[in-house]
DNA sequence: TATTTGACATACGCGTCGTATGTCATTATC
DNA sequence: GATAATGACATACGACGCGTATGTCAAATA
């Protein structure tokens, strides 16, 4: 009978310890998430565990690691797709937005994550997506439809905008009205990278976004 | 001789705590503070500290209390003291950022506070700030200097993008020079607020902030 | 087949948290 | 002014969770 190959059951047992992390990491947080429980959830023990990722911080390295590269790619999707490099670059962080508005994301690795491993600006995975912004900026810049600004400098200040207008979307009562109010201040903030002025469709309603991860 | 009236002495036994709690959760962090240990320091016992502030989480949300209001007071002495109302609200963004800059700051109320006690948007502390800054935003609506946006919403985007800007100047290796493409990108971003389009001097360096609580 | 590697499980010690209980000074009651 | 009641702390106890050290057994290697 087939038994898997080596390398197979080795992922295979990482895919679960991560996934039964994320579960844990996601529900009831990092620091409430008991080791032994989650897991055993998953079939093993804490041996393995460490043996694979060192320490709780590890797993949770591996864990952002994981939603930041689902994150990174429903970026490009949505930045990728649209008619015009600005558009493109409004629907990115509208995207960003919206990602930020799910409770597993905003609790891994919006307050849990930065408490545990240090100021998100410092870890890797976080640099791709900013980078990816940063490099859309710089696009801009060069066709010349935002003023001279320091791309990186710009997607970090929007970045942080947009992770907390998020969390404050995500936490009030009504949700539908104020995103409203958040995307529309949002646009009018992205105005004063725009060169000429302002337009005269002052809404300019982002696209949709897709919720899968590929 | 004069033994100390009962309310003061219990009102000492609070501020100390808070204090041998604000150091250690400001150095060694929240998680990794022990409780035996930082109320030892204070020359008392955990039992104090479970009597006056029910758990560890009290403790910092006391903690935390009492930072927002140092950070408070500082907000509006700056805002206060500008010639114009835009720039009182230009030097409360600038103040927000430098404020985020300390290493107290960064990891008690930005990084160990939201993991511990949640969004940060839902602390009564914090809101006070976002509701200075919305009550200056409503001034300049009023006045016909920024164009018709919801001052909440704007207020929380531009503390969004000044914190993390503040994050990412605090550990970049060349701060002084991060600090200057930031401020300027955020200036531009600002200038998105305004009504009259771009004004002719781009830069428009704010004034220098103190670091005094009161 | 003998040996080594490595993927995991088990066992142990230590620190930390929360609670339950105890003690003593202050305040209230008569 | 003696006694009871409150409250501000300290002490003692139990439980849990983490990290490490050690053990086991299958698979790769020779």
């Amino acid at each position: 009978m087939g038994h898997k190959p080596r390398k197979e059951m080795i992922a295979e047992t990482r895919a679960k310890l991560v996934a039964a992390a994320r579960h844990a990491f996601g529900t009831v947080g990092y620091a409430e998430a008991s080791m032994d429980d989650f897991t055993a959830s998953a079939g093993l023990t804490r041996g393995a565990l460490y043996h694979h990722f060192g320490d709780k911080k590890g797993l949770l390295q591996a864990v952002i690691a994981e939603i930041d590269a689902e994150m990174l790619a429903r970026l490009k999707f949505v930045s990728v797709r649209a008619d015009t490099l600005w558009q493109g670059f409004v629907d990115e962080c509208t995207a960003y937005i919206e990602m930020a508005l799910e409770p597993e994301i905003q609790r891994i690795v919006l307050r849990d994550g930065p408490a545990v491993l240090g100021d998100p600006s410092q870890w890797p995975s976080q640099n791709e997506c900013i980078r990816s912004m940063s490099e859309n900026l710089q696009k801009l810049k060069d066709e010349g439809t935002i003023v001279a600004v320091d791309p990186e400098a710009a997607a970090r200040l929007v970045s942080g905008a947009s992770l907390h207008a998020a969390q404050w979307i995500a936490n009030s009562e009504n949700p539908e009205a104020t995103s409203k109010k958040a995307v529309k201040a949002f646009n009018v903030l992205l105005e004063g990278l725009l060169r000429q002025g302002r337009s005269t469709g002052r809404p300019q309603a982002p696209a949709e976004v897709d919720k899968s991860p590929a």
